[in-house]
DNA sequence: TCAAAACAATTTGCAAGCAAATTAATTGTC
DNA sequence: GACAATTAATTTGCTTGCAAATTGTTTTGA
């Protein structure tokens, strides 16, 4: 009994594809918290960044959050018209955009608190195992990303 | 020594980042490869499903690939256009769209078979990880998309 | 000193991606 | 038979997402 010559290229043995499935379904679980935040998937992490850093520029938020540039520039105009950011080029070297948190983006903080319990409630898996998970996918991650 | 209140929302501890970033450093990785054959990566799995199927309908595959019919619309149209794929309605059922792989689609299916193999040799993970990621990336899935 | 190279951000042009509204065909149901 | 409800696909309007080209600034080096 001779094995299927296209059995690589069959849905059911693809690695990749219930990773892009998942992507996809997760940020569609996130959206209806994060509207009430009037932020998008993408705009959350963003905003989680500054939670943490408080300001950078466009360079070094591209690069850690593995975001292109062109991706990023009308990302945060949206954000910062909504008032979280703000966006001004460096005195010392123009070419530099800063990006700083405001009073009502640093205000958001608390009220995003309860997403990730909420998030948490949805997935019926032990601690386990999304720890499992998690290990894997930044193994990956690093592999896909390191080798350019 | 009391815990930071704000730890759940740190991006080093988000779950969903390092998927979505997978899922789309992935994509980038197919791209080059995908190229060679004139698709993008989401049309990829569409050949993917009619290498397998032959025909269906727009419903059944948007099931199947659990991605939006509004978005495989203009996708199935592109596919068309280079010839991979017919689009007619059903004769006895007008609504539904009947979706027929044509020869040059199905000979395509002979040159994507590189495509696998390629991709494997730039993952430097076990076998046994790349199981586990899948079982547990499957698991997640079932779990976000079935609750609705 | 001043043109070339490097650099950071932006713009352009394209492909997904989805929610919500719309169109067109079919199926109840009275 | 007719009209309401359902169904399948499409369209609309918006948000990513990225490669490649462009703009403007700074640095380099001859």
């Amino acid at each position: 009994m001779a094995k299927d010559k296209y059995e690589s290229i069959k849905l059911k043995n693809q690695v990749c594809f219930p990773i892009y499935l998942c992507s996809k379904e997760i940020i569609k679980k996130y959206n209806p918290l994060l509207s009430e935040l009037d932020l998008t998937y993408t705009q959350y992490v963003v905003m989680m960044f500054f939670w943490e850093r408080e300001s950078s520029n466009l360079k070094e938020l591209a690069q850690t959050l593995m975001i292109d540039p062109s991706t990023l520039t009308p990302l945060l105009k949206k954000i910062e018209k909504k008032g979280y950011i703000k966006r001004e080029r460096a005195k010392d070297d123009e070419r530099n955009l800063v990006i700083t948190l405001t009073e009502e983006g640093e205000a958001l903080k608390d009220k995003a608190l309860v997403i990730p319990d909420k998030m948490r409630k949805c997935v019926d898996m032990s601690d386990d195992e999304i720890h499992q998970l998690l290990a894997l996918t930044k193994k990956l991650l690093f592999i896909l990303a390191d080798e350019k």
